[in-house]
DNA sequence: TCCTTTGTGTCAAGCATTCGACACAAACGA
DNA sequence: TCGTTTGTGTCGAATGCTTGACACAAAGGA
């Protein structure tokens, strides 16, 4: 499993931040299930070209919230689901089209103008 | 005209880069044309509840972008459009598009369940 | 057992951002 | 003309984030 994450240096959003959306959406979106190891605090540090200290502020973030579990030596993993992951799979991609749609309409899009911007990019 | 212009204070972006990133869209996509003048510093950052100095921050970003132009007394207004707006409306929508297809993709989300999540926001 | 890996914690330093307040200059309006 | 509005600039203080380095503890592997 390779794992896509990346950092855009001119966002000014915190990378400890930008990392943790990224994570969080794996995780919800299934890409990451439960038990699956994280990279190493030091090693994806180093492949960020971000301190140690940062990655460990989005790790123990995702921790507190449930997403992973850490232990001394022994890495970090995704933790157990605690609720049904089929479900949030599906709410968070609703959630995401939800807000692409009200982003697009609150720009002064009409419906017709948003969905032929989608037929652009999808099959159908 | 009834700006909507909100700051989530649970968002580590900060305020002046959140503001920014919305009033950009919004003149991009033509809600706010040329000449359109913007609400004076104080009263924004009153509305708002952030110092006069950030949301200052926020209009010299825009007009050093070339979005905006402010004038001592004369208030802030949306700058004359240098390029073609039609063309950077449509353009803004695409990108958003591809943004989110993208985003949906690289969480493992097939092109059928995009379609379906979409089709529950959208008449078609 | 012993060495390595790994997460955790601390620390000081530097930097960016925000805040609140104030002064100033330019445009506007009566 | 004169007072108001408005953007601009500065200042010090506070807060938060990042960095780099270091030490420590727990788990794993040889």
């Amino acid at each position: 499993m390779s794992l896509v994450l990346t950092l855009d240096p001119d966002d000014p959003t915190p990378p400890y931040e930008q990392l943790r959306r990224q994570l969080a959406d794996l995780i919800t979106a299934g890409q990451l299930g439960p038990g699956d190891r994280l990279p190493p605090l030091r090693q994806l540090a180093g492949d960020l070209g971000v301190a140690v200290g940062t990655v460990a502020r989005t790790y123990r973030e995702l921790e507190l919230e449930g997403l992973l579990t850490s232990r001394r030596g022994g890495g970090t993993r995704v933790a157990a689901a605690g609720r049904a992951r089929a479900t949030d799979r599906r709410q968070l991609l609703r959630g995401m089209a939800a807000d692409f749609v009200a982003r697009a309409r609150g720009l002064g899009f009409t419906d017709e103008e948003i969905i032929v911007a989608l037929s652009r990019q999808l099959p159908s």
